[in-house]
RNA sequence: GCGCGUUUAGCUCAGUGGUAGAGCGUUUCAUUGACAUUGAAAAGGUCGGAGGUUCGAUCCCUCCAACGCGCACCA
């Protein structure tokens, strides 16, 4: 007993891991028919960087639902993985060789800047994967995947081909989101509104006056807009041509009417520029009017501006259009003050510019004829759209998202959903599977998921593959079945198939729209089924003034840090005790190493029981009637904590372990038994370090889940406190629930 | 603009149709204790505001306010 030191320490943790991983524990059994099933798939942290409490939340709260499903004898699979973030980690490899060597990638050329991305990528995995262990995540490694690598590329080309097939997948002229920065299109999802207060501006548009705070888009404008209703404008009919004095002389400009105009918004009326503006775009395709661009890619004026203006940057420009229009008597006046708000890219933080561009769309609206379907409300062989299958799916009830308010976010967002841009000009990332022939570009292609040998339009030709990329999302969305060996290993699906769809998605509410709703979507169309039935949102890691963690704020509290200091068992602990499903947790370190001290006295609760036990116990295993009581009750415990971990209450469940543990079970229980254990009765003094022995192996068990290394090291450290039940296991992780 | 959430002790947050809960903090006492990281106790709340339903509302309903978030977007 004496050399058993006082505290417990976490830095046998990582030791402890290996063995559990030796052992073999994370790999499921072959599930056979009648057993229970649970399975989960890591949402695969990206290769960009370090784990941050986030990624540490989401770990915690998985493990907790892993190993309390493996106790309860369930065939359990939990899969890891790690993202390849196409557009994520080409922007920071970008900034850090630009920072080196002040170099760019077209500096590089394409093929060393990959080679440069992927060992960036390979070390930052390495790192990423060490650190999971760290948690304490009981993963099965056997099946780690990776967004990018040979066996989830294979799934890709699949699935594009298949959807393009179907029709769902087009090449086409449309607005995009451009970001100038990147030189490359991203998706709605990754554009960031900004508030911004600029001038706006009135200006003279022949008989009409119209606003606006771009003057530097407008000199293409040649359709007047205004809603059909208008009764100031009454006088105008759609379609009228009127000549007018704009930037650049005399123009002909043309009325349209259409209702996406407030009448109530400045003047109620104004002209468009169908090439840079979402908007303006929907009204040009609804009648049918003609497009001109006005900005390059690199965001300078075309020769569309006159020779004043062309090949000046924007910003530069804005002032000298202000200029000429004032010396022109065009200004009618300015307002200095107006809020509104800047598209800017999430990614590289430069500033949107819609553009029109031929690029590879996923449709939502197209109908198809489903193959197979499992999804309630959409029979087999019906025709349908994406987007019915992804309401379907989870207004149906086969999905459910807990908490339940989020659904109505999702279908909100559903119902305004456009065709997914899914091709990007960036080069790290899953090469869109087209390949055209050299002579025709536009026309001859072929859509196949590995290059073919001979071009089948010339005959002679090596057909050139296209050189986009697709967005990073489309390979998340296939990641509940790309990890099962769907599209590069039949023979594997055949077997992995009882583990889909995967029991639960446990995932954050800030990628519901990114990645749950694009699962969803994947799945509904290439297996014709649902790819979780219950969706988990956690909340968000903020510090304790409830801002979000950042490096320039330089408030993060790393989680590794946090674990080694105080052990990855309190870190889990604070990161879910008080954290209601759904809601932000406010992270302090003082909060872990509160539970630190909980380590502590569950510690020291088995150093006294097991002190208390030593020398002359030798009790025949009857008990008290009030130590039978006790049992009674801690068995109620036991039903209310696995209640809870059912509903995804794990802050209750945690809490009330953590309440009993420490205030029923050592404050009070242990407290009353220091008499009867010191007294000369030797069935008192029996029967208590029985029913002490019994509750606290219990308590280990339920706390397992949720504080795997200290619990395990205290079974295994005082393993001869543990032998009443007649089985001695090796760990924890053989004890059943 | 449309929608969602939050508002409970000094702080951070749970929770419930029947006398209000935890952690941290504060105060007092005990304790060299299995526990450095201990125990016992105390102070502290008309549960955001107003109305309604009910025998009874912090909880259910309506309205309002403040804060936060999502979506859409005004040129």
């Amino acid at each position: 007993m004496s050399d058993i030191p006082k505290t417990y320490d976490p830095s046998g943790e990582e030791e402890l891991y290996r063995f559990w991983e030796s052992r073999r524990y994370f790999s499921p059994a072959e599930p056979k028919l009648g057993d229970n099933i649970f399975s989960m798939v890591l949402p695969p942290p990206n290769v960009t960087g370090v784990l941050h409490m986030g990624h540490a939340e989401m770990l915690a709260i998985q493990d907790i639902l892993a190993r309390y499903h493996r106790m309860k004898g369930d065939i359990t699979l939990w899969i890891p993985g790690t993202d390849h973030a196409a557009i994520a980690t080409q922007e920071k490899v970008e900034r850090e060789i630009y920072k080196k060597e002040k170099k760019n990638r077209h500096d590089l050329g394409r093929e060393e800047f990959l080679k440069r991305v992927n060992e960036f990528a390979s070390e930052s995995h390495d790192y990423i994967v060490k650190q999971i262990k760290r948690m304490g995540a009981s993963l099965d490694w056997s099946r780690e995947a990776f967004t990018f690598d040979d066996d989830r590329s294979k799934a890709v080309r699949e699935a594009f081909v298949k959807m393009y097939d179907a029709g769902l997948i087009y090449r086409g002229d449309r607005i995009v989101n451009w970001d100038p920065k990147m030189q490359t299109t991203v998706s709605d999802d990754e554009v960031e509104w900004q508030d911004e207060v600029t001038p706006f501006y009135y200006l003279k548009y022949g008989p009409f006056v119209i606003g606006t705070a771009r003057p530097e888009t407008k000199f293409g404008d040649k359709y007047v807009v205004m809603h059909p209703g208008d009764k100031r404008y009454k006088k105008y009919k759609d379609g009228e041509k009127i000549e007018l004095e704009w930037i650049n002389g005399s123009i002909i400009a043309t009325i349209v009417k259409d209702e996406a105009i407030d009448p109530d918004f400045g003047t109620g009326v104004m002209t468009i520029t169908p090439w840079h503006d979402t908007t303006d775009f929907e009204i040009a395709e609804r009648h049918n009017l003609e497009k001109e661009q006005i900005i390059d890619l690199r965001g300078k004026l075309l020769p569309i501006a006159g020779e004043e203006f062309e090949g000046k940057k924007i910003t530069e420009a804005r002032e000298l259009i202000v200029e000429k229009l004032k010396s022109k008597g065009l200004i009618e006046k300015i307002d200095e003050k107006y809020a509104h708000r800047v598209a800017v890219s999430s990614r590289g933080g430069g500033k949107i510019e819609p553009q029109i561009l031929k690029q590879w769309f996923v449709s939502v609206n197209s109908k198809f004829q489903i193959p197979n379907s499992k999804i309630e409300g959409v029979p087999l062989g019906s025709e349908t759209t994406l987007k019915e299958i992804m309401i379907a799916a989870v207004k149906n009830g086969q999905i459910k998202l807990v908490p339940e308010r989020f659904e109505k976010i999702y279908f909100h967002w559903i119902e305004n959903l456009r065709d997914w841009c899914i091709s990007r000009q960036i080069w790290y990332g899953h090469r869109i599977p087209v390949f055209y022939c050299e002579k025709n570009k536009d026309k001859d292609m072929i859509i196949a998921s590995s290059k073919p040998d001979k071009c089948s339009f010339c005959g002679k030709c090596e057909m050139e593959q296209d050189p986009d990329t697709l967005d990073t999302w489309f390979s998340s969305g296939l990641w509940t079945f790309s990890t099962l060996g769907w599209g590069y290993d039949d023979k594997l699906w055949e077997k992995e198939k009882a583990f889909h769809p995967m029991s639960i998605l446990e995932t954050g509410y800030d990628i519901i729209f990114f990645w749950v709703a694009r699962m969803i979507l994947m799945s509904g169309f290439l297996l014709g089924d649902i790819p979780f039935k219950t969706v988990y949102l956690h909340g968000l890691v903020r510090d304790d003034k409830g801002r979000k963690m950042s490096k320039s704020l330089g408030n993060i509290i790393d989680p590794l840090l946090m674990a080694d200091k105080y052990g990855a068992d309190a870190t889990r602990l604070s990161l879910i005790i008080g954290a209601a499903p759904g809601n932000d947790i406010k992270l302090s370190e003082d909060r872990v190493r509160g539970y630190r001290n909980f380590s502590t006295k569950l510690w020291n609760i088995a150093r006294f029981i097991s002190m208390s036990g030593e020398g002359n116990f030798s009790g025949d295993g009857s008990l008290s009637d009030s130590d039978k009581k006790l049992l009674d009750e801690f068995e109620d415990l036991k039903k209310r904590v696995a209640q809870n971990i059912e509903s995804f209450q794990f802050h209750l469940a945690a809490e009330e372990l953590y309440h009993y543990a420490w205030h029923a079970f050592a404050d009070k229980i242990i407290e009353e038994m220091k008499p009867r254990i010191s007294g000369g009765d030797k069935s008192e003094r029996d029967s208590a370090i029985l029913v002490l022995k019994k509750i606290f192996y219990g308590i280990l068990v339920l706390l397992h889940p949720f504080m795997p290394f200290v619990t395990d090291t205290i079974y295994r450290t005082f393993g001869e406190l543990f032998v009443f039940a007649g089985e001695r296991h090796d760990s924890l992780m053989d004890a059943s629930w």
